[in-house]
DNA sequence: CATTTGATGTCGGAT
DNA sequence: ATCCGACGTCAAATG
């Protein structure tokens, strides 16, 4: 049986359903009103209302309410769950170590609890990332600029990795920064400190620092010219602009 | 009724009820093998698998594997919903404008399809935030040094605003970054830009940048150093030391 | 709207 | 394990 539920159930009933589940690693959602307690990096408290809560097989918790795309509370994988019954309520508790972390969930009211098999799976296949940029750049580097010859990617400075490295007509060391988005003050800096790094590596050498994003905002841009650090628009990935359907 | 569901549901069956759960702002969850496509931002596709698909009022859409706190695929809150049965498939598109984005979930076998009624609501209360450690330095501001005084939060400079911002024992500026957690480089640069606005509203007044956050990398206390910014340790929020019973 | 920054960010990769 | 940067980051506060 792929999926297994309970309507309403007893809590004697609820919490077999949960330890098989958890027990043979099926994932579990439970939904009813309840309070949540979390401690650990940081700590919170919730109280009764009704929430959908999501037990994974990884040993991550979600709990989500009916509004956002984030859970109000959560555990992150690697976290054991256990269920128990006390006071007269069903308990979820998931913890683990390093850091010190728990999540308590407390139902007063239990709904529905249900435990799915998940066998099939596919991977997820990504277009659009900063990878890809950087792949358009290598393919043609005069994007960047005529004559851009990079000679490495993901090259280690002191100041950690830069995005793309190479050389321009003039054989200055070139330090390229891709963002995929519109880009704040933040960029600018994180470039500028690979530039004062190769510097360092290179005195004298002219380092140039380019950034390549869709645009900058305001204070980046000023931010830039202050560093002296250069900007090259590339536009984002193009839409599959097929107006299609409908 | 607080939860209906429908197992192994006929596809009308199930369209039924997820037009109905759209209609008067239920959530919904539906589990069994399918495929996902995104387009907007980025675009991806997701071959078929045992997903669990949430469909929020507020326009959120979550597909979940049982793998990890991220969704697979997602739609953020303020899309619209809609559900239809094409060449034998219950469909869930999911879309908005600005940016234009769409999500599609098409099942090939529907286990089963939930709407819950989610009527109760508390809030959080969270400690242990950035804002918690800005109110322990201003209670008490010797954590930062002995005579420093703070004359103001979230002080504008042209970099942006400053998290505490006062003077030290010789009446000189100081600005204090603060950081729940153990920093990186870029919190070095972050306090770096807002000391050289600060120095350029008041040239040579000597303007002080200190960090305060639990611990340092490497990386970031040789920047710190090289910038001639300080850094003060704080312990992390006190975790309630209640070594409690097992 | 756009900008900026925090987050229990999470996640993956490299050391 | 720690460090580091990307993310379709998200979400809130602010102009």
């Amino acid at each position: 049986m792929s999926v297994t539920t309970l309507h309403r159930p007893a809590h004697r009933d609820a919490l077999g359903l949960l330890e098989r589940a958890f027990g043979d690693g099926r994932m579990v959602t439970a939904f009813g009103r309840c309070t949540v307690e979390y401690d650990g990096r940081a700590s919170s408290s919730l109280g009764p209302g009704d929430r959908l809560v999501i037990c994974k097989p990884d040993g991550t918790v979600l709990v989500h309410t009916d509004e956002s795309r984030e859970p109000v509370n959560w555990q992150p994988p690697g976290c054991t769950h256990r269920a128990s019954v006390r006071d007269g309520r069903l308990r979820i508790r998931s913890e683990r170590s390093s850091p010190d972390e728990r999540l308590d969930v407390a139902f007063e009211r239990l709904e529905q609890v249900t435990a799915y098999e998940v066998t099939d799976r596919s991977d997820l296949t990504l277009t659009g990332s900063e990878e890809d940029l950087r792949q358009r750049i290598l393919d043609d580097p005069s994007l960047v600029e005529p004559g851009f010859e990079p000679t490495a990617t993901e090259r280690e400075t002191a100041a950690g990795p830069v995005d793309v490295f190479g050389e321009d007509d003039a054989g200055r060391p070139v330090i390229v920064e891709l963002k995929r988005r519109r880009v704040g003050p933040s960029a600018a800096s994180q470039l500028r400190r690979y530039v004062e790094a190769v510097d360092a590596e290179f005195p004298d050498s002219g380092v140039r620092g380019i950034l390549v994003a869709p645009s900058v905002t305001d204070r980046a841009a000023s931010l830039l010219e202050e560093l002296d650090l250069a900007f090259v628009p590339v536009a984002p990935p193009e839409e599959d602009a097929d107006g299609g359907g409908e």
